[in-house]
Formats: structure tokens, sequence, C-alpha cells
DNA sequence: CCAGTTGGATGACC
DNA sequence: GGTCATCCAACTGG
């Protein structure tokens, strides 16, 4: 309508012929569309390149500790963990029990 | 090389201007230029995606026999096995000890 | 300086 | 919304 100027953020990304058939692929597997998944692709590493560096600092600092302790985690806590610091990266790892 | 040109990959991703600004400063920190990230973004999520399905399955699988068993594991031993699953997706869980 | 490649935006078409 | 094509600016190797 009104022939507005969309001008939406276009961005024209280089990749490998390699790379943009194994996306097509994905996205016919996924039932959705390519370009759905560069969206997400592109949105999904920002998010997790901002976490990323705070990731490492915890993990490294808390690894540490537990492998000096010697105490361990339940593997269902630290799935926990993991997709809570996309949400949550304040979220601190939990209590160590043995 | 047969002089052929026939439209090296060039795929338009549109996306919104908050995500275009945040991978032009994550370019910045990174000391990359934008574009190389756009790659390494759209190029990570598609090895990740292939070994998502896996290890799901993987996962899903396995951690029902932890809670089951109520066996635990070191989170050094998850961070091994999930680091090797994107190069070896039949990397299966290192043994479980109390 | 020219050629090839990367890096980035825009217009057009489906 | 999804996809392709063309042009442009900049950096790089010869």
């Amino acid at each position: 309508m009104t022939v507005e100027k969309s001008t939406v953020g276009r961005v024209t990304v280089k990749l490998d012929p390699s790379d943009h058939k194994r996306l097509r692929a994905l996205a016919t597997t996924r039932k959705r569309t390519p370009h759905y998944l560069m969206k997400e692709a592109i949105h999904a590493y920002i998010e997790q390149a901002e976490v990323e560096q705070a990731v490492l600092e915890i993990v490294d600092d808390s690894a540490a500790h537990f492998e000096a302790t010697g105490l361990h985690i339940t593997f269902n806590e630290v799935k926990d963990w993991a997709k809570r610091l996309k949400t949550d990266r304040n979220a601190k790892l939990p209590e160590c029990h043995i």
C-alpha cells in the first residue's frame, strides 16, 4: 500500500555452492524455507556469540572447581544449565552434589 | 579453470536491522569483517544442524539411562563428548561411573 | 595499473 | 516472504 519504502535490511552473504545446497536440503527436511533457516542461523549465531564469552569463562572456572573438589553433577543439570544460558546469561551452575 | 562464472553463491538474507547491527559489532570485536561472520554463521549452522538430529536422539536415549541408573559423569566428560560429536557423530558417551 | 576476490547494497522477480 | 542478478567500493596479487 501507498508504495511504501520497505527497504528492509537485506544483507548479501556470499557462501559456497556447497553451503547453499546444504541449506536448501536442510530446509526441505525441516519443512521450512531456506531463507527462514538463514535468518535463524544469523540470529542464533549472534545470540551464541554474545553468550559464548560468558560461557567460556563460567565453564572454565566452574570446571576447575569440579575437578578440584571431585564433585559430580547430573547430565540433566548440565543440559538444563546450558539451555538457560541462552535466555539467562547470568544463570550460574546448580549446586554440586556427590 | 573453465572460464565459467555462473553467479557465485550470493544469498540475500533479509534480517532485522538489529541483527545487522549486532553482526557488525561482533565483527569489530573479533577483528573480522562482518561478511566473514555471516559466512561463518551459515556454515556453522549447517554443521550443527546436521549433527543436531543425531545429538537429540543420543542424548534423549542416554539421558534416560543416566536417570534410571542414577549414575553420574564428570562435567569434563560431557564437554569432551559434545566436541567430538561435531567431527564424529557416531561418538558415544563415555563409561558411566559413580 | 589491472585483474581477481571479498565485502555490501539495491532492484527486480517469484 | 523468498530468491536471483547486477553494480559498486575496497583490498590484494601480479
